[in-house]
DNA sequence: TTCCAATCGTTTGGATCCGAACAGTAATCC
DNA sequence: GGATTACTGTTCGGATCCAAACGATTGGAA
């Protein structure tokens, strides 16, 4: 068993390390605890609910925005999803070789395209998402309901705050 | 200017979408936020700060865990960056070729090899890092003391929580 | 009408990223 | 002590990801 170190670990050394220079800690941890938190999560939810079904983190956020918005033009998802167009276009090449997805280039403008979940994509979705939403629950368990309020609004201004500029 | 979906406009959509479901909405826009909020502030600080100085999100981590604990064994930088192994070693690679760390190999136990910060290294943190953490605090600027503290303990236990399984 | 700037999705090149397979080294078992 | 097991960092193939350059299309300006 190796000593790996701490969030906590990581902060003392952090404050040891810098003391001299006037920085702003809370700042920093908590960006640190939000980047590490993102990680894992994204990590936890890949490895047990999305990889048994060959899915992608990035391609199950594209079906699941699909699944909510129902069709959509593709710089739409890309923003929604938060990738560029490129990635967008790759992923959903490899979507729709599945057949989860459709390509609907659009009759009015023809540089739009719109993608639109297939039959068997929403058949898929409407069987992943709850076990999906399951495992979500399960990480926020640990919180109390005031907690995870709290916490969700402040990463809404996080959100906002970043993009502002 | 398209109409873009907002986190609230998101969150609406999908309560209508999947309301005959038994779900943990409140988990579900937890995460969603958790998710937008590490994308957004990692993309802040990339464009901002890093990008400028020809640095990646996940070289300037390296960089920085190396200057927090001097000098470190590659699993354990790799551990607590958050990256595979073999991801690291690419990213040692890079960041060896532009003299920022050094290669170190063990004379213990032959099969380690530790990382540590080069004197060129050294000097790009001490110029980076007070300008990154001006940001940092920028960022979580619109946030309370009370607020940030909740937020960053709620964001640890969801890391310890997902990672526990 | 005829440019021309803006915007779309795609392509390209390079870096990142992962999981699995790998060779080398260390530790453990019998 | 010799064989097995465990663990290290590396390599590999494939997918993701971005910024920039690109061709196609649109719509407004001259």
């Amino acid at each position: 068993m190796p000593d790996r170190h701490t969030l906590a670990e990581t902060e003392q050394a952090t404050r040891e390390r810098v003391q001299h220079l006037p920085l702003d800690f809370a700042a920093s941890h908590a960006l640190l605890s939000l980047y590490r938190a993102a990680n894992a999560v994204r990590g936890h939810l890949t490895n047990n609910v999305l990889r048994p079904h060959d899915l992608t983190w990035t391609g199950f956020l594209v079906l699941w925005t699909l699944w909510i918005w129902d069709s959509m033009e593709t710089r739409d998802i890309a923003e929604s999803v938060g990738i560029s167009k490129g990635t967008l276009t790759g992923v959903a090449k490899t979507l729709a070789a599945r057949d989860l997805i459709e390509r609907i280039p659009s009759t009015e403008d023809r540089r739009l395209v719109n993608l639109k979940l297939s039959p068997t994509g929403l058949e898929l979705m409407e069987e992943i998402y709850p076990e999906f939403n399951k495992t979500e629950s399960r990480i926020v368990g640990d919180l109390d309901a005031r907690q995870l309020e709290t916490m969700t609004s402040a990463l809404r201004t996080l959100v906002e705050t970043s993009e502002r500029d």
